[in-house]
DNA sequence: ACTGAAAATCCCTTAAG
DNA sequence: CTTAAGGGATTTTCAGT
């Protein structure tokens, strides 16, 4: 694979992040609507050394809020895309995000390295929405626009933490 | 825009969804832990009619699940990166999702249209762990690989649905 | 389908060791 | 961090409308 260089500290970046806590953020990523009760009892803790800490991780910002996942099918939006997008004018201040903001259909907005400037993910209901969505992105930012559409998707969200939960 | 012809049916598409349960969609992807009374005082339902429809939209499959949302940063990931896959053998039967779901690494997988045929989303602590994620995958699935570094993240996960909640 | 209330349960918080 | 316990809130059910 790779020849690792010896490092010059032996550290693991800021993740100083001890394995219970790793447990229960995984816990969490699991099942978002967990009582401390329930973190207790899978974890070995006591409630409120559970609390302590999931409090402790929010404060740190580990954890930064919790939310319901839904499926785009059943809401009816069952036509993703990701589209990578350019400035017309490279000169002009970049505000590109900001321009973009007040569009729901804009779930990811991420900058990039690469010819492009922006790579966005969109969920839309059908082709003819894309399309108008893409109308829309264009003239809301002064870019032009290349849209991948996404034809099924294995797996999303499966956030690399989890695995830091993982059961041994 | 663009000219719309008359539609056949005026439905919606599948999203025969009521006013009421997309503000409460729209209510627990803000926050995933509320409790179905507060649910319902925010929409003046009571805490029966709320856990009812809550209900509904589990079943339905509307809603999922409930997860933290947590910090790639502050877990120690700060390095996210796209990575287009286009497999060696064109030929050989495609399982590449197959070949990659036990990379954890790998936090969404779409299969795409276009010259690639997958686009991953993958966090990674450094550029060093990037080489080596590269490595693993094009040797566990046979593939080439294009990757696209991320740079910054303006809004990611903000779930197109919500538009559906949003207060009038 | 929603309301309202009652019951049972569970949860959070605090305190003390 | 644990145990313990109080008080409070929440889930859940059920009958009624």
């Amino acid at each position: 694979m790779r020849n690792d260089p010896p490092r010059v500290q032996p550290l693991d970046y800021p993740s100083a992040m001890e394995d219970l806590d790793r447990r229960l953020v995984g816990l969490l990523l699991a099942d978002g609507r967990m009582s401390y009760t329930d973190l207790g009892k899978a974890t070995g803790l006591s409630t409120s050394a559970v609390h302590q800490r999931v409090r402790r991780l929010e404060e740190r910002g580990v954890v930064t809020g919790y939310t319901a996942q839904v499926s785009p099918d059943a809401l009816g939006l069952p036509l993703t895309a990701l589209i990578s997008v350019a400035p017309f004018d490279p000169s002009a201040p970049d505000d590109v995000p900001d321009r973009l903001r007040h569009i729901t259909e804009i779930e990811d907005c991420h900058s990039v390295a690469g010819v492009e400037s922006y790579i966005l993910k969109v969920r839309v209901s059908t082709p003819g929405d894309l399309e108008d969505l893409l109308a829309r992105i264009r003239s809301a930012a002064n870019v032009s626009t290349r849209t991948t559409v996404v034809l099924s998707t294995p797996w999303e969200g499966r956030s690399a933490s989890a695995a830091a939960g993982e059961v041994s």
